[in-house]
RNA sequence: GUCUUCGUAGUGAAACGGAUAUCACGCUUGGCUUCGAACCAAGUAAUCCAGGUUCGAAUCCUGGCGAAGGCACCA
């Protein structure tokens, strides 16, 4: 339990015996919103109903009840809120002590229990690009993933490529009728390009459809040229998405194949077929799903090729069976919301009753579209990436003309990955995302450049510093100015935060508090001096300091997010 | 047609049903011989409309308007 929560049980245990009634809850002491107000607050509107008392009265007959303890240095009432001030010189000391010795583990906490999660995201395709789009479902679940981490669950991340669909085939003709044996240094972003020009060349070769057709017949027979060729491009596109997840620092314990599970899917469907749901109609075979609400799920086209929930089903009871899990995260497209519950419904049909979740997302939009790769309305990963380091690299030269080109490249990359991160994953969820590059490209205001900056600013004072440091202990009665004291409110909010992202799947609660309190110290670093201060307060700001930095790596880590030194 | 999501300063975003609606960008003004100006300070400007629930609504409910998305052979 964390610094604050102790204080507000202790508040919500002093409240009861006053009142003598077991009402009061720790979760019911809420932070004001202004610092001049208290440091926590109990609204009395529900308090007073039970007292038959109006909530202003509520507050004076609370005031003159409650025992001020050896937390609570005093109260405050103002209307219907009644406002606690704490001790700050107690809570200064242990909120500056924990977060510098626990280090990068504080704010973790065990509310997960140890439960096992996967968590499902990035399912991007082969033989296609990998775009802006992804980026956004890559960067969420992986923030999701360590969130829940920190929140001690045990989770495991994984991929699930579709590497096995019509848009193999349609590459693969492209690729044999344009471009023959032609072969790019980056085969994986090269496939994209040949996947685009497929699409753009089929809409008006209507003939050419039919050749599809057979390649992917061909593909399906799993032996031939054309399987050979699927299988090579397959690798090239899979090593391209390995090379963008080292460049992100992003892991997978397992990334799962469509193609690797088809065939047990194709054999279910006929073992299952006129047995629970399976039905024929129209020629297809469907799960009849309309008594829940659901509409029909097709399985089997017409021409008894598969559909995607034939490969989509194995999957799922392989990820309960055979890793033992509790819970089924899916991070994937609102556009897919009806499909999952479908999905949902069928496993729990066939006797599946772990918690099967899907952690929806808004899409990502071009100001001029909808993302599409058929039309060739994308901006891919490297693309945007490439531009993103030019403009790092140019903002450095400017600051640093004397950096080796590769510390100016290490940083910049490093500035270059978390503003891609941040970008994404400070917008909630729930909100269409208008791609906009130069937006994107920016490193001042709410990014992750900033948060970095404050860190590597962070990192400058102490290394002034260090000639001067004594090996004294440190009096943190020496931070009494006011923005001292908020700033250690917001040190000690962080762990509750944690645990709120978690239990809300949101990342964007993480990054908007990193941007508050980096805010709040660069306005406290303008404001006076810490160098230059005495130095018993020179001491202390430094600690204080130092734990404002460790909890920003604390949080940008929950991001995915490096810092860096200097920048 | 039907279901889902979203409508907050010029733009982009925040606000467990709670106190004066917060922040960024933009624009206007000011701050570097000073611990890092990728920074800070001040100013400017907003809850789509109409009802309802509530002590209290940007938030919940109903209806309208607007935008996006889903709804049988695309994933």
């Amino acid at each position: 339990m964390s610094i604050l929560q102790k204080i507000k049980q202790n508040i919500a245990e002093a409240i009861n015996k006053a009142i003598k009634k077991d009402v009061v809850k720790a979760d019911d002491l809420v932070y004001p919103p202004n610092p001049d107000f208290g440091d926590l607050s109990l609204p009395c509107f529900e308090l007073a109903k039970n007292f038959k008392k109006t909530s202003v009265e509520m507050v004076e007959f609370l005031t003159s009840k409650i025992k001020l303890d050896n937390v609570i240095l005093t109260t405050k009432a103002i209307g219907p809120y009644l406002n606690f001030i704490l001790d700050k010189s107690k809570l200064t000391t242990e909120v500056i002590e924990e977060i510098l010795s626990k280090k990068q583990s504080y704010g973790l906490n065990k509310s997960g229990n140890k439960e096992r999660v996967m968590i499902e995201f990035s399912n991007a395709n082969t033989h296609k690009e990998y775009h802006v789009g992804h980026l956004r479902n890559i960067f969420y679940g992986d923030s999701v993933a360590k969130i829940l981490s920190a929140n001690d669950y045990e989770v495991i991340p994984v991929s699930y490529i579709n590497d096995f669909g019509i848009h193999t085939a349609k590459t693969i003709w492209a690729y044999k009728t344009f471009y023959k044996e032609e072969e790019a240094e980056d085969k994986g972003y090269f496939l994209g390009k040949v996947y685009a020009r497929a699409c753009k060349e089929l809409e008006k070769n209507k003939e050419a459809k039919a050749e599809v057709g057979l390649i992917m017949k061909n593909i399906e027979s799993r032996q031939g040229d054309d399987y050979q060729l699927w299988k090579k491009t397959r690798q090239w596109s899979i090593d391209g998405f390995d090379k963008i997840y080292q460049e992100l620092k992003i892991k997978f314990d397992k990334i799962f194949y469509e193609s690797e599970f088809i065939n047990e899917g194709l054999d279910m469907v006929s073992n299952f077929y006129q047995k629970f749901f399976l039905v024929k109609s129209e020629g297809a075979i469907i799960a009849n799903l309309e008594k829940f609400n659901l509409g029909v799920l097709l399985f089997l086209r017409s021409d008894s090729t598969a559909l995607y929930p034939v490969a989509d089903i194995p999957l799922a009871i392989e990820k309960f069976k055979k890793y033992k899990i509790n819970k089924s995260i899916y991070v994937v497209d609102a556009r897919q919301s009806l499909y999952l519950k479908q999905l949902f419904k069928v496993l729990e049909l066939l006797g599946f009753k772990q918690e099967m979740k899907h952690l929806s997302y808004e899409f990502v939009k071009l100001p001029d579209g909808t993302m599409s790769s058929r039309t060739g309305n994308v901006i891919t990963y490297e693309d945007l990436h490439t531009q993103a380091l030019e403009k790092a690299i140019s903002e450095i030269k400017k600051r640093h003309i004397d950096w080796s080109e590769e510390k100016i490249n290490q940083v910049a990359e490093k500035i270059v990955i978390g503003a891609l991160k941040f970008e994404m994953t400070k917008i909630s969820a729930d909100k269409v995302i208008v791609f906009d590059i130069e937006q994107a490209l920016r490193f001042d205001g709410f990014t992750s450049a900033y948060l970095q900056y404050t860190v590597a600013r962070i990192n400058s004072i102490n290394k002034k510093a260090q000639k001067q440091k004594s090996a004294k202990t440190i009096d943190f009665n020496n931070l009494g100015e006011s923005k001292e004291r908020q700033l250690i409110m917001k040190l000690a909010k962080y762990p509750e935060i944690v645990e709120v992202a978690g239990k809300n799947y949101d990342p964007a609660e993480i990054a908007k508090y990193l941007f508050e309190l980096a805010q709040e110290f660069n306005d406290y670093y303008h404001s006076v001096q810490i160098l230059k201060a005495e130095e018993e307060i020179m001491e202390a700001r430094l600690a204080l300091i130092t734990a404002i930095r460790q909890v920003i790596i604390n949080g940008l880590e929950l991001l995915g997010i490096e810092v860096v030194e200097e920048m």
